[in-house]
DNA sequence: CGGAATTTAAAGCCTCGGCTACACTTTTGT
DNA sequence: ACAAAAGTGTAGCCGAGGCTTTAAATTCCG
């Protein structure tokens, strides 16, 4: 946060910044709603969630994934005893439940558009982290418009 | 590059890690595009975009600035000299040119579905780096039927 | 011309998300 | 029961993108 001093004297558009400062902050959210979705899916397909196995899943190494889950129970999302398995706080599983259901609607908005369902899938990863409660509440609009508009 | 040894034996779907290295790939380029419009906006705007002025948009101070624009240089992006503008290459001004159409486009899909204008403004930011070149053409071909089609 | 204000640069520090390498549990299997 | 294997943890490194502080250069005026 803290905002550094903009004089904006440069200033067409107004409030410029702000843009890109809260895409970065949504970036910055990303990576541990991704990680709680996954912990959320690995407990719910195989009792736990590994540190291994979140690693495999991100693609990424175990130590980078240690790190993930550790930045989680700093934000109080999760928590884990040493050896034993990642578990999702009240807090995390509410997030996790949010972050699925916006990936979602998110693919399904793609679709709705033309984009191919491999590519909304893949694109949807991206995208998602940075859908505003507004976006997603106009694409839930839109999908339910086209489903009984383009029943007929 | 290089994806860690991925057993995948935790995995009901196979190429999951891809679509995370993919989504993580597109981020290490979205800060790039963005200085990039952004000085190309500034050349436009004022003669030449200076270090200052540049900061003073993105809402950063002006080492990080500095830094970016550095990026900028080593990826052959932009060329500067010392107390001079700051200057895009071909290929920078090609990458800008690339990145404001698909911000325009980006932002009218959102509006098109049912998205606040200024809303589509903000979101976009955050939402045009992970827009493949597929999503993309889907969206204007999108946008194209759509403007035809309910001009009834 | 010379000093003040502005702009740029340079250095040093932080966090985050990657990685490798190495140490230590826990589990597993003979 | 114990040794090997598998899984975890920890330390240390890197690059990117932020920040502040300090120093230098340029520009602008009086």
């Amino acid at each position: 946060m803290t905002e550094p001093t903009q004089t904006d004297d440069a200033g067409t558009t107004p409030a410029t910044s702000a843009r890109f400062s809260q895409a970065r902050a949504a970036q910055s959210m990303a990576v541990l709603e991704d990680y709680a979705e996954m912990i959320d899916d690995l407990t719910a397909e195989m009792g736990e969630a590994r540190i291994t196995d979140i690693a495999a899943r991100m693609g990424v190494t175990h130590p980078t994934a240690t790190k993930a889950v550790a930045r989680l129970k700093r934000e109080g999302l999760a928590n884990s005893r040493p050896y034993r398995g990642v578990f999702l706080t009240e807090a995390g599983a509410a997030l996790a439940a949010r972050v699925r259901a916006r990936h979602r609607v998110v693919v399904d908005l793609l679709v709705a558009v033309g984009v191919p369902s491999e590519t909304a899938e893949l694109d949807a990863e991206g995208l998602e982290h940075h859908v505003s409660e507004v976006t997603l509440r106009a694409f839930e609009a839109f999908l339910d418009e086209t489903r009984s508009g383009s029943a007929a």
